[in-house]
DNA sequence: CGCCGGCTCGGATACGTATGCGCATGGCAG
DNA sequence: CTGCCATGCGCATACGTATCCGAGCCGGCG
């Protein structure tokens, strides 16, 4: 059915190999018989078998994303990504997480990759034993998992948290909530943590009454809004665990007419775009994420180039962004 | 290095074709010897090649899916077809297109997919028809190609266009301006068609001087805006091609203290989550996108089956979802 | 007791490409 | 004229799995 190199070999009167050879730029082939074996490909359409190069090479050259596109962050981390592997003749894959599930098959251990990109980690997550244990080479890029020693890239989460706290705390504001993201990630833990010593710092705490805990989505900000609000006397300032719930919450108080900043206080994290739009005017936390990709890439093809090199871990600073979404008490 | 089947087999005492039989519960292979191996791989951690088995059997079970990830619709679409070909034993990768660059690597064309979906072809796209020749088999999602007959997935787009200025005509909008899509997509070519059919109904045009073109994006929607106001005296309603347009264009409105409906209506396309959202309250067109991603899946797998089988077109109906952002003039 | 059939399994091979190694050719120096 | 080396190419094989086909074994039946 497909065009094989033996097809172009028989048409150009050279063997397979010498195929193979002339089509990668071989020095060893003359360049009389490259060039007829170049016209043979091109006239018979031919494109080399991936699969055959592959297995023969035991290297892809892919490399898998493994991303929650329902969480708006991660699209915005596949373009630089996607980059840095392709000037190094690298291709990216991505495997697509729903929700809370996890990537359950064997696509990163079946040796169809080179090497994963892991942005989601939980932290008690099995995937990155799984894949240290067969060798397959990977960094975590956002999150990390705590089960594993192995090279990440992540935010300075914990000084984002304290500098909301900060901000929040300065600003004369005493009754402070909070919509919090699953323990089980290290982005949501660190930044609660920044934020709850931020607090002490103050002399303030976070009463679990003043708390509601989530997926990081805009129908959950939404909903805990609701849920804090119905729990009787509101809070002055509310601290949100990403940009997406901050979105979801201040859509609530739209609902209940309630003003931002004037009567509540809205924090979030992460700065992505949506928090510069004038509708919304957030203040938040920026993260790098596109230099911080940039350096999960630079990361793993070290890692691909030397496997034993030591282990890297990558902080990143942050920066608390002021915009409109915060007042005075 | 890694396991193979003949680390297996060796382990349990009996020859590679028997390890391959065994682990696929083929009935050839007693139930002892099943056990035995099933026994002795799980004690290795063998994980079968994917590659050595593709390059054998001539078929990956793998369909990429080709996706603009900076357009908020796609990750959407993500979802159903990861599903519905997961139920069918196929996986999906994402191969990622930024902005207006095509893909223009040969990873549908090397052998390491059995399909593709495309979602972003451009009416003169060559790859629809490249992989036509190749016999890569493909359906096409929301946008088509004109170069190529091939099953293909839509949406009424013309029918929506000529709905929005149907609503906008009868509340008395005479003056109306549009935020229209590249010319270079049917999507955005067949909203415009129905649109001005609709307007032309009324005995309206859409004058050249209230027509301003970009792409997709947040940000052509506020800039377009901004360009559109400068122009002079202000049309009292604005067709935008879809609802990320629509919402960069509220968003314009927004800085410049205008409000939406009062002093313009506002309509998108699309009806996106964020068309809902309390904040914008966007009036919109309703794609069943959802629907539309597993009806294309669907086609996919039946030509996978059936690769002589008469093509199919089928279009979805679309529906006006009136919400907050227009009035009656 | 011999033959046949069914049940299990292994040997050989195929998929498409890359590469180690050997062979032929030709040129040049001795 | 012979020997040596460099150049250019082909043969054989490897990668890991699936499958065709044949071989062995056992039981049952004639």
């Amino acid at each position: 059915m497909a065009v094989t190199s033996h097809d172009v070999a028989r048409l150009a009167g050279v063997s397979q190999p010498t195929v193979s050879r002339a089509l990668r730029q071989d020095s060893q082939v003359s360049a009389a018989t490259r060039e007829r074996v170049r016209i043979a490909a091109e006239q018979l359409g031919y494109v080399p078998s991936e699969l055959g190069r592959s297995l023969s090479t035991m290297s892809t050259r892919q490399i898998a994303m493994v991303a929650d596109l329902d969480n708006p962050l991660y699209p915005q981390l596949v373009g630089p990504l996607h980059d840095a592997f392709a000037a190094k003749g690298f291709r990216m894959v991505l495997l697509a997480e729903r929700g809370e599930e996890i990537v359950s098959d064997g696509r990163l251990l079946d040796g169809s990759v080179d090497g994963a990109v892991l942005t989601t980690s939980q932290l008690r997550s099995s995937l990155p034993l799984q894949l240290q244990t067969r060798g397959v080479p990977f960094v975590q890029l956002n999150r990390v998992s705590e089960l594993v020693e192995a090279d990440s890239v992540t935010a300075d989460n914990v000084a984002g948290g304290r500098a909301v706290a900060e901000l929040l705390t300065r600003l004369g504001h005493r009754d402070i909530a909070a919509i919090l993201g699953p323990r089980e990630t290290s982005s949501a833990s660190e930044r609660e943590r920044g934020f709850r010593a931020g607090l002490r710092s103050a002399g303030l705490t976070l009463p679990s009454a003043r708390v509601v805990r989530g997926w990081f989505s805009y129908e959950v900000g939404r909903a805990a809004m609701h849920e804090l609000l119905g729990r009787g006397n509101r809070p002055t300032a509310i601290f949100c665990i990403n940009d997406i719930v901050a979105v979801g919450a201040i859509n609530a108080l739209t609902e209940l007419a309630l003003d931002v900043p004037n009567e509540m206080s809205v924090v979030g994290f992460d700065d992505l775009e949506i928090a510069s739009w004038p509708t919304f005017g957030l203040t938040s936390v920026r993260v790098d994420f596109g230099g911080m990709a940039s350096r999960a890439a630079e990361l793993l093809l070290a890692r691909l180039a030397d496997p034993q090199g030591p282990v890297v871990h990558d902080q990143f600073p942050v920066e608390l962004v002021e915009r409109r979404t915060h007042r005075a008490r």
